[in-house]
DNA sequence: CAGCTCATGTAATACGTTACATGATTAC
DNA sequence: GTAATCATGTAACGTATTACATGAGCTG
């Protein structure tokens, strides 16, 4: 059986990129890093660094305060990284919610459907701002995270605007569906 | 507790589209009408529509030969699909796994990070091809289904383009760090 | 009557989210 | 000394994937 263990694999990734990190370093690293690349919870990374450690893949390297885990990659586990980075096909799944609603938006009143419309613009709009905000908020060195981060944050960019037009696009469309030319 | 639960939206939105339909029948019409916007497999759809039974939003309209058991909406049903539509925001999940693999690119040699790049332009290439013929493929009426999904189909197209650009330019990037014109 | 398609289902496992639980240390 | 933050963990449940299982009906 083939698993795919994405979320295994941006831990071990992250922990190399910090030079070692404890679980609660990294969850914050985690969210404003890759927020919009990858989600993860708290239970969720605290469990995947337990199984990493059990597969030698990290290790403890010191305990801090309050039980704090200090944890390192080891040799194996960089191996393991380069192996998923080169060598596993990236899966591709492709889930968004707002475009399975867009498929049955014939099921509501034409109003109803624009002012659906509507609404995820302006929600993505306040999304763009807060990317913008991420962009300065961030302090980008030239060490290897900030030059790849950099490159993901403008396909984030250019995502969101891409998005946008297209709404306005299908705005159009609507419009013109419901006031057809030919009357 | 809050519950998602888009694939039993998508199951009871299709089949209010396809006015009725066998478990078969809405697993294939899966496939082709919303496979790049939401995947699922035989076995998640049969159980739903068991749930969906139960619950009360849809119910067995007819049996046919092996076994075979014609579905149809319910009032209920009907009602459900119009509150998710317009009442329950749609939760955004980013996860994208070629985004993931590039924040740790710094971790290979450099030409193999342009390799990695280069090899997702060419997956991409050939999935802007399929798209291209299922458009083909797909014989568009006026009804709402090949209407809203012309909308989906036009994001993809779009989605699609930019990524390849973005490839592009990512490669620009990775070529003028490995050399500086600073020398 | 053999092979393909139609048709539905279950079991095992993996992955993800929410909620609960607990306690140490630090800052004021 | 009390509130905020640091820090880790477990339990319950929901969602998704893979594999297995079974058999009826249609096509040549």
């Amino acid at each position: 059986m083939l698993r795919n263990m994405s979320l295994r694999h941006a831990a071990l990734g992250l922990l190399v990129e910090m030079d070692g990190a404890s679980g609660y370093d990294l969850l914050k690293m985690f969210e404003i890093t890759m927020g919009n690349v990858w989600q993860a919870t708290q239970s969720q990374l605290y469990g995947e660094l337990n199984r990493l450690t059990a597969d030698g893949f990290i290790e403890v390297a010191s305990e801090g305060p309050r039980g704090r885990k200090e944890y390192r990659v080891t040799d194996a586990g960089l191996g393991e990284l380069r192996h998923w980075l080169l060598e596993v096909p990236p899966k591709i799944v492709r889930r968004d919610e707002i475009l399975l609603r867009l498929f049955f938006l014939g099921q509501v009143e034409p109003d109803e459907a624009a002012g659906f419309v509507r609404e995820q613009a302006a929600a993505l709009d306040a999304r763009l701002v807060a990317l913008g905000e991420l962009e300065g908020a961030i302090d980008w060195g030239e060490d290897n995270l900030s030059f790849y981060g950099r490159l993901a944050m403008e396909y984030g960019k250019r995502s969101m605007a891409m998005r946008r037009e297209w709404y306005d696009w299908v705005l159009k469309e609507l419009a013109e569906r419901d006031t057809p030319e030919k009357r």
